[in-house]
RNA sequence: CGGGGCGUAGCUUAGCCUGGUAGAGCGCCUGGUUUGGGACCAGGAGGUCGGGAGUUCGAAUCUCUCCGCCCCGACCA
């Protein structure tokens, strides 16, 4: 039980200036946190109640599901990052950590770096601590701060500097049992989410710089989420944008028979795929062929879609490729012989085609079956090019970045697509860092074999965001009742007199003994202010005593999402009260 | 890192274009009247106008520069 004259909640009438989203202004304005410079926050009283909430359900999901709490030191020697399979691309997010002295032991790599996550700590001291097949499997897991130099921090703790994550490692002796530690995982995210009373929904991802085989994203549909959700209902299917397939490619599709030879036609200042569509050339953007030219660890390689189609950049990361990136007009030219906007991948028409990694294809041009592309010389084109028969395929595959009301993968039914927050994210990794740190058991046959690994993520200041974006009206939050920092709020109106600040008490301890959390606010304010703080920070269920209810023999009970009051009689009031908290604790 | 915007009291901001005594609301302090959905009256404290340089008799205002913050793109929990 907490007074609120002696506790510290600072509310604000207005919303800062720098916060644009809802969750962003709220948890400025219900005193949950403070900025201390971009991407950097203090969690208030409020708001650290509500982190320790969380935190704790967490933490009860991952013991219910096996895992085994430990913590990691945050400050890491470079040499772990060194030695780990990912520190160049890795390495611009992360914050160096050296002395702050003059300069002098200052050297050009950094000693120390701040953890953004932890793979590089974890798998060295289980290759050191684990060493038979006896051991496994094992799930490590923390709840601590992550260090990460955004590019861009971004909308309060959506996107901070510095956050709090849960992450756990789990270390299995083969690729099945590395699968079943990933399931279990997943389980224990939906049950974790479902208690915190936020809908959140897991979806295939891509697995990006993490590496690894296949992952779901856990996502809290939101307008100014970051990441697009393309999903069908009717079949279940649900996917991040950079990781969604469509049916649009039938299975069975036949290759298109040749048309006639190829022609080169003069298409002077023709750059874009538009302008070739307008006249006199009427080449519809989907019977045309887009060549992109990327460079793949330093080598050029060639992508082929539909010039109705976007290229899915993340994609590319299935060719295996560490860094990938475009390549730019000064490579593009002496490699194909022209400049973009007259590319194309015809077998012999390519400059330095034995430079190239590869042509790799998306399989949608398969539908075009004779077309349009680039002759590699400015200003000329080549029609009737036929797939199979003329372009210098290596490999086909998925690229194209898919669009809502393409027909879904499994029931063929419209996509549908929605924006949403990645709060939480689970990978198989495979062996990409037992490989790496050597981390090997012994097998009942004194055989070594590499760990297999899955790594787990959930954003707990992220989430806690989250909540908000996704629970609250034009007066603030309407906390979720199990995540709600007080899930009861005595409001008492006439503060001075002893009596209702008795009565008061009497309600905050009945609420209390039934499980909640109770604030009581007996501030020298007018109700107003009162009823107003009460809802902008979000309580629950906010109990009223007050004078002129006492006259009459009732106090007032009324729920966050409620419009109504209800009077109950003072006599009764304890134990309709503990009544109300059980049962809504036994519906969170 | 590229593009755009902003920086004036603890917070939200006006003033800047067209240079001439820094203004308001909220919050805070004092006194009074109030008291069921962000009260009212009177008085008060609080500002190197983000930093530096320049132009000018004179700069919050014009110029340059640095810094910080926010938004849009690629990245992430």
């Amino acid at each position: 039980m907490k007074l609120w004259s002696q506790y510290f909640i600072p509310t604000l009438k207005e919303s800062p200036a720098d916060a644009e989203i809802a969750s962003h202004k709220l948890l400025v304005r219900a005193g949950l946190v403070r900025k201390l410079s971009g991407g950097l926050y203090t969690y208030m009283p409020l708001g650290q109640r509500v982190m320790r909430k969380i935190t704790q359900i967490c933490r009860e999901e991952m013991d219910r599901a096996g895992g085994i709490e430990l913590w990691m030191p945050h400050l890491h020697p470079a040499e772990n990052w060194q030695n780990g399979p990912r520190w160049a691309a890795t390495r611009e997010i992360m914050f160096r950590a050296d002395t702050a002295g003059n300069g002098k032991r200052l050297s050009s790599e950094p000693e120390f770096v701040l953890g953004p996550t932890h793979e590089e700590v974890i798998t060295p001291l289980i290759k050191a601590e684990l060493n038979s097949y006896r051991d496994l499997p094992k799930n490590f897991y923390q709840i601590a701060t992550k260090f990460r130099n955004e590019i861009r921090p971004r909308y309060g703790l959506m996107r901070a500097r510095e956050f709090v994550m849960m992450d756990a490692y789990s270390f299995d002796a083969d690729e099945q049992g590395a699968i079943k530690s990933y399931e279990c995982m997943k389980a224990a995210y939906v049950a974790f989410f479902k208690r915190l009373g936020v809908l959140a929904i897991p979806v295939e991802a891509d697995t990006g710089v993490m590496g690894g085989d296949y992952s779901h994203e856990f996502m809290v549909p939101a307008e100014i989420g970051d990441d697009d959700i393309i999903y069908d209902e009717s079949s279940g299917y649900a996917a991040n944008r950079e990781k969604a397939t469509s049916g649009l490619v039938p299975k069975d599709l036949a290759d298109a028979a040749p048309c006639g030879a190829i022609e080169e036609f003069a298409t002077p200042g023709v750059t874009t795929i538009n302008a070739l569509s307008k006249d006199p050339y009427n080449v519809a953007p989907d019977a045309q062929f887009k060549t992109l030219v990327y460079i793949g660890d330093g080598k050029p390689f060639l992508v082929i879609l539909r010039g109705s189609d976007e290229l899915e950049e993340a994609k590319l990361g299935s060719l295996g490729f560490g860094v990938v990136r475009p390549a730019t007009l000064e490579e593009i030219v002496p490699l194909l012989g022209a400049k973009p906007g007259s590319l194309g991948a015809v077998r012999g028409s390519i400059k330095g085609e034995g430079a190239l990694a590869g042509v790799f294809a998306d399989q949608a041009i398969r539908l075009i079956g004779n077309g349009v592309t680039g002759a590699n010389r400015d200003g000329f084109h080549l029609r009737n090019v036929n797939v199979t028969r003329d372009l210098a395929i290596t490999k086909f595959g998925d690229y194209r970045r898919v669009r809502a009301g393409e027909p879904c993968p499994i029931s063929g039914q419209p996509l549908k697509s929605r924006r949403g927050i990645e709060v939480g994210h689970v990978f198989v990794l495979g062996t990409k860092y037992s490989e790496k740190f050597n981390a090997v058991y012994t097998d009942d046959a004194k055989q070594s074999h590499l760990m297999v690994m899955g790594c787990y993520g959930i954003g707990i200041s992220r989430t806690m965001q989250a909540i908000i974006e996704q629970s609250h009206d034009g007066d603030g939050i309407i906390w979720p009742w199990n995540t709600a920092p007080f899930q009861v709020i005595v409001t008492c109106l006439d503060q001075q007199d002893s009596a209702a600040m008795e009565m008061a008490r009497k309600l905050a301890t009945a609420a209390e003994s039934a499980g909640a959390d109770v604030l009581i606010d007996d501030r020298e304010e007018r109700p107003g202010v009162k009823f107003k703080d009460a809802d902008l920070i979000g309580i629950p269920l906010r109990l009223t005593v007050g004078g002129r209810g006492l006259k009459e023999g009732v106090i007032e009970m009324k729920w966050r999402t409620a419009k109504d009051v209800q009077k109950i009689p003072v006599a009764e009031a304890e134990t309709l009260i503990a009544a109300a908290v059980r049962e809504a604790a036994a519906k969170a």
